[in-house]
DNA sequence: GATCGATGATTTTTT
DNA sequence: ATCATCGATC
């Protein structure tokens, strides 16, 4: 135990072995928040609870992985598996136990934002709403605050204020009846309705309650008052309750979380200790003092400074831009000097406000042959073929699912058009029966479609019988995907639905495959239901994977909770960050200043800042304007520069000087730069050679595609596709260490045969696998 | 029922 | 600039 303490500072040891009952632990970023609490679960175990008395909230399924991983180590594998996973993931698990019990259906679906979008289109179509009035995005919305806030459909109807509400009201009546009638649940009621399974039902939520002796929660400043809700009814026995949160990072204000759950915790908990960590263990000083500058404006927040032992570092580095595409030029540049210093890529992330941005700098990258990987925005799981064959999956663990059913229906071809969907979801919502059973009842269907309609039909639901029988009689899930991908000769399908992309396509089939074939070895006989459980609950951050090799672009959101040596913040732009849709209310901008809060304490050593002068927006240029929130980096901390040629000025504000306004210029030349002011330094001269007081290290970077290159090994789309070559050893996150054998094709439809140590020979798209070389 | 071209929205962030 | 959706046509 001394040893599991010896490595903590007094306030981190403090709060990890405090006494039973509430606990909050305010934690700077970068202060060892995740160190604490891991600790703390290490400690307890070692005070003798067992881990079944442990019960841990993350904000991602990665996050927790590593948690039960560290506590593992630390404490043995036999003492570390307590429960631990994300609100939904445990409230999924908590539901599915006590199904049957409820009522609830035992295979319920788990519908994601693609899932909810279709069926909210159904809905809004039925009640023949106004599509520009209302749209699926706004009702959404509404009815996702309506959840989070514990308010049903008929409450919502009765609180309406004016038309707008009560329309949205009715609308979130109908999706819930929807919803239920497809035996599915969305995000939100994972948690919603664990709540009500726990209030309305004693004894399971005694079983819980008094099962858990202590409830941890991380990221607490994100939570919204359900989720609260869910951490009372399980901590109710024993009233330990121990959350670490930074109000300073609460970033999620817009889908309801509310970081009042942290600023009024000890109010809500009688007795609640108290303890700050504001000692900072990662970043170098000028970055860490930028940050405390920024978030010092904010003026609702419980206030703090955090603090270092650490060196200077460099000044963070600000940089202007003429555009985006120069910006994305120079963040290649920064990539290149980095490594000829000798950085990994993998030190390197890069951050954005909106996914939309990542195009530009993926392009410029993948064009410099930089291997990069985009955490988040494409998932692999959302590709069309990928999802076509998720939904057949569905369907068959559970026949209710009218959006799968929609979804794949017709695809491959069968001749089932919309008019008949139609008639088919009509004819069971009527007998109120499943429409993946129909198939039973040709009689219903012979009274509700054509004849020829009703054969097409029976035969598909026929053919959906046969493999809900196999999954019934526990066919493994690789083999029932298998089999499906069989029946219905999806290969051909795609052969002749897109020629172009069928190799593409084919390959993320079997990337899906592979990815099945993972599950069932690790899981040793998961079934359908729980495979499709965690496709569903993935999150961006989980698709990122460990290995280096890969400069990694992400939203600022998606950053949270990481942290890498070299951070690029790109579009530091009003408008953009903050954000155009958050600048108009004192809280919104806060809440920016906070995202941008998060991006600079993401930064271990080096961090850079840059903005572009204009952007395209919907394909034409608009001029843009340096973010509010640069103006609040202290001078003394960072360099400012221009990094290009000289450019139009935009219309107004720029950091390097107040003279802009009077240089409007005329005619189409709009002026030329101001003067610096004293302050800052000057970047470019006007001389030719602007580039070279760039921080970039004097010899031209060798990129390893150059290096290698010699090697000849290389296929003629050597320059496309620099990252594998036969031989090269790499490491896939499920399938461990492997040597890659050949390397087929190039950009989107590169693919790598690789042999496995453990698993044998597989087909990959390092695109979506995530596929890292062994340096 | 499928196909093609025109049209309009899209870019806030996500479990 | 790009994508999804819609309508007219086969």
């Amino acid at each position: 135990m001394s040893e599991l303490l010896s490595d903590l500072n007094s306030a981190q040891r403090a709060a990890v072995t405090a006494a039973d009952g509430p606990v909050l632990v305010i934690a700077g970023a970068g202060s060892g928040k995740t160190r604490v609490l891991t600790t703390r679960i290490a400690y307890l175990l070692e005070q003798g609870l067992s881990p079944s008395q442990i019960l841990a909230f993350t904000f991602t399924n990665k996050a927790a992985r590593q948690m039960q991983a560290r506590v593992a180590d630390s404490v043995g594998d036999e003492r570390a598996p307590f429960w631990i996973g994300t609100f939904h993931a445990t409230g999924a698990r908590i539901l599915r136990t006590h199904a049957d019990a409820l009522g609830l259906p035992r295979d319920y679906a788990v519908y994601d934002a693609d899932d909810q979008k279709r069926l909210l289109k159904r809905v809004l179509a039925d009640l023949q709403l106004d599509p520009r009035q209302f749209t699926i995005a706004g009702a959404r919305q509404a009815i996702s605050a309506w959840k989070n806030a514990d308010t049903d459909a008929d409450q919502a109807l009765t609180a309406a204020v004016g038309y707008i509400d009560a329309v949205h009201a009715k609308i979130y009546r109908a999706y819930q009846e929807a919803l239920r009638s497809c035996r599915a649940f969305d995000f939100d009621d994972l948690i919603l309705e664990t709540v009500h399974l726990l209030e309305q039902h004693a004894p399971v939520r005694e079983q819980y309650a008094s099962r858990f002796h202590h409830v941890l929660v991380d990221e607490f400043q994100d939570t919204n008052p359900l989720q609260l809700l869910l951490v009372r009814l399980l901590s109710s026995v024993h009233g330990n309750v121990f959350v670490v949160g930074d109000d300073d990072q609460a970033i999620y204000g817009w889908r309801g979380a509310r970081v009042e759950n942290m600023l009024e915790f000890e109010t809500l908990f009688r007795g609640t200790q108290i303890f700050r960590l504001e000692q900072n263990y990662r970043s170098l000083g000028n970055i860490l003092d930028v940050a405390n500058a920024v978030i010092a404006r904010n003026l609702r927040r419980k206030g703090k400074s955090l603090w270092t032992t650490a060196e200077r570092g460099d000044p963070v580095q600000v940089e202007e831009h003429l555009d985006a595409e120069d910006e994305a030029a120079r963040l290649v540049e920064i990539v290149q000097a980095e490594q000829a210093r000798g950085r990994p890529r993998g030190d390197i992330a890069v951050l954005y406000r909106t996914n939309a941005q990542s195009r530009l700098l993926e392009e410029a990258l993948r064009r410099a042959q930089v291997p990069h990987q985009v955490v988040g925005n494409v998932q692999f799981y959302e590709r069309r073929e990928v999802r076509d064959l998720l939904a057949y999956l569905k369907l068959i663990a559970n026949p209710a699912d009218e959006v799968s059913l929609q979804r794949v229906v017709n695809r491959p071809r069968r001749k089932i058009g919309e008019t008949t969907v139609v008639r088919l979801l009509a004819c069971a919502r009527e007998h109120a029966l499943p429409v993946g059973d129909l198939g039973a009842r040709p009689d219903l269907l012979a009274e509700a479609l054509g004849q020829a309609a009703a054969r097409r039909v029976t035969a598909f639901l026929d053919q959906l019988a046969v493999w809900r029988r196999a999954a019934a009689s526990q066919m493994p899930v690789p083999d029932l995907l298998a089999a499906v991908l069989h029946d219905i000769d999806y290969e051909t399908f795609l052969q002749a639905d897109e020629p172009e992309t069928a190799a593409f396509r084919q390959e993320n089939v079997a990337e899906l495959v592979n990815d099945v074939h993972a599950f069932a070895e690790a899981s040793s006989g998961g079934d359908l239901g729980q495979y499709l459980e965690q496709t569903a609950l993935v999150s961006d951050q989980d698709a990122m994977t460990n290995g280096e090799g890969a400069v990694r672009l992400l939203t600022m959101h998606t950053a949270k909770g990481l942290e890498f040596p070299v951070v690029v913040v790109t579009g530091c732009e009003d408008n953009l960050l903050p954000h155009a849709s958050c600048s108009d209310t004192a809280a919104g901008v806060e809440e920016e200043r906070r995202l941008f809060y998060v991006a600079i304490t993401r930064a271990r050593q080096r961090l850079y800042l840059l903005y572009a002068c204009r952007r395209r927006r919907f394909g034409a240029y608009e001029d843009s304007l340096p973010s509010r929130f640069l103006q609040d980096v202290p001078d003394r901390l960072c360099e400012r520069r221009a990094g290009r040629d000289a450019w139009p000025q935009p219309v107004a504000r720029s950091l390097f000087g107040a003279a802009d306004l009077e240089s409007t210029g005329a005619g189409g030349a709009r002026g030329r730069r101001p003067e610096r002011s004293p302050g800052s330094r000057p970047a470019a001269d006007k001389a030719p050679a602007p580039r070279s007081r760039l921080p970039r290290a004097a010899a031209a970077p060798r990129t390893p595609a150059a290096t290698r290159a010699a090697g000849d090994q290389w296929a003629e789309d050597v320059v496309q596709t620099p990252a594998y070559y036969p031989g090269q050893h790499v490491v896939h996150a499920s399938f461990g260490a492997g040597q890659v054998v050949r390397v087929e094709g190039s950009g989107a439809t590169l693919t790598v045969t690789v042999d496995f140590a453990e698993h044998g020979r597989k087909h990959l798209l390092p695109r979506f696998a995530p596929l890292h070389p062994v340096d």
